[in-house]
DNA sequence: CGCATTTGACCGGCGC
DNA sequence: GCGCCGGTCAAATGCG
């Protein structure tokens, strides 16, 4: 895992970042493994995280799982609690980089200007809007040069819905079968234009339940991108930050309807017991709203602190 | 009408 | 060099 290029774990992401969820992982993920979840939550910090103790020990556990014996994690407690829907954390890693090499620690969700610290990838392709140039198609890299991906950030989720809600809007653009999963992968992109972020979604071979969710890239915009309207409160544009399982945050009145299915959108009382190590049973997901006191109020942004 | 999703095609990277 | 695979594009379609 970190012992990959001997940095950081952490503080110094892989120039090339091939990953995977170690051991008891899916086959269907087939990248090699770099869990830099550090017990400190620095790597939290790298995409804008501050983990108030509490929870910055939750992180740490079941950081400390996925290197010793990449045991189940459950993490009980207030985030998981978030994904009401059926959903709990059960693993997570992150990778990330050169172009991004910790730079990403500044990033501020009151500073949209960052946002530029990672395109080398994604030269401002405004696509959909049609029109890659003819001599720089947005999909031809430079030769020579790998690929350099901005800083990711994966988790897995054990869900009944695919796309979580997670305080951003998310468009796809595409989908492919997996190799070696009866599940495809699912591709979005920020709608935020001047957002590059993207998102694959793509669900479990060996556990259906169970969905690995990977961002990459971080958002250059603090709210959630709503072209029609509306602001979004604070807490639900952090929770985009870093766009991460504690997302299912949901305003009514602000979230746009198309994002959230009926099921979603209805707030349940009940909480989903935390337990990634059986399928719920619970046949429709559901959501809830997360108050600020039990999630957002213990991991707030730096962007967001003080706010 | 505008936006999101679907889906087949295309392209580049990588392994053999 | 070839084939496979992942990732993206973009036209078509659907939906509110």
């Amino acid at each position: 895992m970190e012992d990959k290029e001997g940095g950081k774990p952490g503080t110094a992401f892989t120039s090339e970042s091939s990953w995977t969820f170690s051991g008891g992982g899916p086959d269907s993920v087939s990248s090699s493994v770099n869990y830099f979840f550090d017990k400190d939550s620095s790597i939290l910090s790298e995409f804008g995280w501050d983990l108030q103790p509490d929870h910055a020990d939750d992180f740490g556990r079941f950081a400390e799982l996925d290197r010793t014996d990449s045991a189940r994690l459950e993490l009980a407690g207030n985030l998981s609690a978030s994904q009401s829907c059926a959903a709990a954390v059960v693993r997570c890693s992150v990778s990330g980089t050169a172009s991004n090499p910790g730079g990403s620690a500044d990033v501020s969700t009151s500073n949209p200007s960052v946002s530029s610290s990672s395109s080398e990838d994604l030269p401002e392709k405004s696509t959909g809007s049609g029109g890659k140039p003819p001599e720089i198609p947005s999909k031809v890299r430079k030769k020579g040069q790998k690929q350099i991906r901005q800083p990711r950030f994966a988790f897995m989720t054990k869900s009944e819905v695919d796309h979580l809600e997670d305080g951003y809007r998310w468009r796809k653009y595409g989908q492919k079968a997996v190799k070696n999963s009866p599940f495809p992968r699912s591709y979005y992109r920020c709608t935020n234009s001047k957002c590059t972020v993207k998102k694959r979604v793509e669900r479990s071979s060996e556990d259906p339940a169970i969905v690995i969710t990977t961002y990459e890239g971080q958002h250059c915009h603090h709210g959630i991108a709503f072209p029609r309207g509306g602001l979004i409160c604070h807490e639900a544009a952090f929770a985009g930050q870093l766009t991460p399982p504690v997302s299912q945050i949901y305003h009514p009145g602000v979230q746009s309807h198309r994002q959230m299915p009926p099921s979603i959108t209805q707030s349940q009382p009940h909480q989903a017991p935390v337990d990634v190590g059986e399928p719920h049973p619970e046949p429709e997901p559901t959501s809830q709203l997360p108050t600020d006191e039990g999630l957002l109020g213990d991991i707030v942004p730096p962007g967001m602190r003080g706010r």
